[in-house]
DNA sequence: TACTATATAGTAATCATTCTTATTTGTCAA
DNA sequence: TTGACAAATAAGAATGATTACTATATAGTA
């Protein structure tokens, strides 16, 4: 059964707190509600924004900090890519990429099978399809050695 | 037939920029020589390390307004998401993005088939999979209108 | 209630990116 | 080949996002 995203969160939130000894502040539990009614993807920027209406003292710090925080109790994720340095793609053919999460690295692959597959109806919906690339996010073999 | 890299970049590169006009500075010839070898996908930081072997007097706001503009041409081009604020994920369940390249919004869908393709072998001796998704871009239907 | 480790606000530092300006340099036409 | 001029460059400053620092406040617990 899937649960409800808000119980997914509270649930989530004060076990994970519980896990690792962390305190439920007032902070944190704003942060918590406003990712739970979330439908986008919002930058630290604009959770601030929206904390900021239930508790105008907060500061921008505790919000970015809380963030990562949940991050890394994987209460939520990041959006793969964002946030770090441009990178420049040279190989203009077709191809798709594997991320390691602990390097960095990106690896190109030519995939008939990726290539071909067709975009959903849904997305379709959303606009005009310029590009299409599978992303693969892991840890490559030297990093998984070390 | 598949055109060598080195052929498609020095191609490209005079050809656009008789296209639009733009001068051929030493330059813009050592960036481009470089983005001709690499074999990985470069930050501008390491371009520039790269091209001030070749140039030492070379200035590193040069080598980013070039690789802005070499993407502008399409000689190159950016990896997705890279380079932007980060951005929160409060969706943990499997799923994939549209990304408008105009308005930078993110719209989340499921797609059993997409869940289900597999990970072709050459991305696995990458390394280990944690994560799959497929990225779309392109611009959104609200984009589009305007 | 009092204690203590943890969290917060406010601010400063860092890093990537973009902008500004004075100078230099390709390009093209004479 | 030379001169004119638009375009490009170097150097450094400005901006914006992110991260670090520190003194103060607070949640959790005995």
């Amino acid at each position: 059964m899937r649960l409800e995203k808000s119980q997914d969160f509270t649930q989530l939130f004060s076990q994970k707190c519980a896990e690792h000894g962390l305190k439920i502040t007032p902070q944190r539990s704003a942060v918590c509600a406003e990712l739970m009614k979330a439908k986008d993807h919002p930058t630290a920027d604009a959770v601030y924004k929206r904390v900021r209406e239930k508790l105008p003292n907060i500061s921008f710090d505790t919000v970015y900090r809380t963030l990562l925080l949940f991050t890394e109790l994987g209460i939520i994720s990041l959006v793969e890519g964002y946030g770090e340095q441009k990178r420049f793609e040279p190989n203009l053919h077709q191809h798709h990429h594997f991320r390691c999460v602990k390097c960095r690295k990106i690896f190109d692959f030519e995939s008939d099978t990726y290539d071909q597959i067709a975009v959903p109806k849904e997305a379709r919906n959303y606009g005009t399809v310029i590009h299409k690339r599978v992303v693969l996010e892991g840890v490559c073999a030297r990093c998984r050695r070390t």
